[in-house]
RNA sequence: GCACACGUGGCCUAGUCUGGAUAUGGCAGCAGCCUCCUAAGCUGCAGGUCGGGGGUUCGAAUCCCUCCGUGUGCGCCA
């Protein structure tokens, strides 16, 4: 349930009825106002052409004519609005009481029948994950859970590329090259051990002709469906995958379901989709290589020309792409992709080849911008790289610091899952944090802050409810909340109240950056309530203030768990 | 060159879709606050041509045009 909605709806329906009895029957706005001027206000200024009046004019005699309410405590006209503040005690009493009744189930939506297919990372199993690509199973994962909060049946899904010349080449360099031949890694993990020889392999291949021709042989054998060879380069997929879902399992981010790319060649699908696509009236044909004419469709330079077969008629990465989204559409009645800024193109001629096989359907889609380097963009072949890996574990070692200096009171193991947890936070909240279109310059010093705008902010103002609860042992919860209606009470109860919508609008409309925003309003409410209000020494407010900590505590809880962190109960 | 995206105090960022009140927070800086529920905290100060220019509007960070800067794409690669 959401607290807000009945001051909403009592907010909109004695406006409607001052505007008609001026003789406007129109809909309006109900905003809140971002300087904190109000609680809820209606701007009357696209009312002024209906009324032909003035819109200070018309918020004046608006607000004599607003019949009484019950959950509004004060009404007033400024500067062309019609500004209202709800009833601090009545707010109180229906936020806290919902809070502690639906307690982790608070602010989530009703359950939606639609099922989502929601696909992300999906990175080549080339090489480690690195943080240039690290926004993206952030970003699916959040939007998963948040969708997940929204009421939504939620499916993550990984498109693993086992096909192509970069793994075929990586399967070709572990079956050739000599260990002994190669650097060692300082990681002892199974992606990373792979990496040199990635490496070598590439630059054998530039150097040595031979060595090409044997990896377009491969390359060969496995289009045409060799099993041998294809056994060959799911294994070495699969070997670099279980380190990338390692990483990705260290921060929290857990995937459904994996479809293997060479999948759509064995059934037959990629094959149907070349078939279908040559019956279209746009189809052209350049020395035996297939393409759609994408002229005129939104598309401009070389990339109207879409190929979807090779010239030995072979398919295309996108035409494979294709037979995986009508499969994903077959098992979802929304599909959602999470991709990097590059895929722009790709997407555009998937969507209008979907369109020309008659399909209506589209993948809703998301590009993050990529992270880059001062030095410029990653690359795990040229070594200019900073891994997942190496992140959270530099997180986790800072996150050990802290946690040593200021509780030397735990055991060593006790400190080191406070300080798994708040690193891996960390990671995760400084991404979520901006909006994917932003261009990221990784800094070490801003992936590790710890301090205002970051989990361990948050995380720590659920700690510190813990604490509190802790202290007080059992209390009356039946105690009436309405008496909190101090400064700090009412800031953090308006904020609690918030969840809902948050919630809402950040599944929804696919906006998960304002589920950080909401946290650190939360957690920073709640420290100056800290500061200022006592709360196990409240007197005859001491159940009520608990049941406030409570809440907090809930509320806190709730959204770290949409973002993927843990919340801590001390640190 | 063409296309798409981004540009907000020294640094990061909200607000841009849906134009409206004194532009949101954080980091770094400066000055304060631990006999009292964890100071990863709190309070205060300082810091702004919302990339530049033009236009639309009663009103523009927000819409339109143009220029500049950055990123990405323009493979019979994935």
């Amino acid at each position: 349930m959401d607290p807000l909605r009945r001051f909403r709806s009592e907010v909109e329906s004695a406006a409607k009825e001052a505007f008609r009895s001026m003789g406007a029957d129109v809909s309006f706005e109900i905003e809140t106002p971002s300087t904190g001027i109000a609680d809820l206000a209606v701007p009357c200024f696209p009312l002024a052409k209906v009324l032909r009046k003035a819109p200070v004019a018309i918020a004046e005699e608006a607000v004599s004519k607003l019949p009484p309410m019950a959950t509004i405590s004060k009404a007033w006209a400024e500067r062309g609005y019609l500004n209202f503040n709800m009833d601090t005690a009545a707010l109180a009493a229906s936020t806290v009481r919902t809070v502690l009744e639906e307690g982790p189930r608070y602010g989530q939506g009703e359950e939606r029948p639609e099922k989502v297919l929601l696909e992300h990372t999906s990175v080549n199993p080339t090489g480690p994950i690195h943080v240039g690509r690290a926004r993206n199973p952030i970003i699916g994962d959040t939007l998963a859970r948040c969708m997940r909060a929204c009421g939504y049946d939620v499916t993550t899904e990984y498109l693993v590329n086992d096909v192509g010349k970069q793994v075929v080449l990586l399967a070709w360099g572990l079956e050739n090259i000599d260990p002994s031949e190669v650097d060692m890694v300082d990681r002892d993990k199974a992606d990373h051990r792979l990496v040199p020889f990635y490496r070598k392999a590439n630059q054998m291949m530039e150097e040595d002709s031979e060595v090409a021709e044997q990896v377009a042989d491969m390359l060969v054998r496995f289009e045409a469906g060799d099993e041998e060879v294809i056994e060959k380069v799911r294994k070495t997929a699969s070997i670099m995958l279980d380190g990338i879902v390692q990483s990705l399992n260290a921060i929290n981010v857990n995937i459904d379901r994996f479809t293997w790319e060479s999948d759509f060649i064995k059934d037959g699908s990629a094959r149907k989709v070349v078939d279908e696509l040559s019956k279209c009236a746009v189809c052209r044909e350049d020395k035996g290589a297939k393409y759609l004419d994408l002229e005129g469709c939104g598309i401009h330079g070389r990339g109207t020309k879409f190929f979807f077969t090779r010239a030995d008629g072979t398919t295309l990465y996108t035409t494979r792409d294709i037979a995986y989204h009508l499969d994903k559409f077959c098992r979802s009645d929304r599909t959602i992709n999470i991709l990097g800024e590059d895929q722009k193109l790709g997407q555009a001629q998937l969507a209008n080849a979907l369109r020309f096989l008659g399909e209506e359907r589209a993948p809703e889609c998301i590009f993050y911008s990529f992270v880059s380097l001062p030095q410029g963009r990653m690359s795990t072949r040229k070594g200019v790289v900073v891994y997942l890996d190496d992140l959270i574990e530099e997180a986790e070692e800072r996150a050990m610091e802290e946690v040593r200096k200021r509780r030397d009171d735990l055991s060593e193991e006790r400190m080191e899952e406070i300080a798994r947890n708040i690193g891996r936070g960390a990671v995760r909240y400084n991404i979520v944090r901006v909006q994917p279109e932003k261009q990221l310059t990784f800094k070490w010093e801003e992936a590790l802050n710890f301090e205002g705008n970051s989990a361990p902010f948050v995380q720590y103002a659920h700690a510190r409810a813990c604490s509190i609860l802790r202290k007080a042992g059992d209390y009356d919860r039946s105690a009436d909340p309405s008496v909190l209606t101090n400064e700090y009470e009412a800031k953090l109860i308006k904020e609690l109240a918030k969840l809902p919508s948050v919630i809402e609008e950040a599944g929804e409309r696919a906006r998960i950056h304002l589920l950080p925003a909401y946290c650190h309003d939360v957690a920073s409410a709640f420290n100056q309530f800290y500061t200022y209000v006592p709360v196990l020494k409240g007197e005859e407010l001491r159940d009520a203030r608990l049941a406030l900590v409570e809440a907090t505590r809930i509320v806190l809880a709730n959204a770290l768990q949409i973002l993927g962190l843990s919340a801590p109960e001390e640190m």
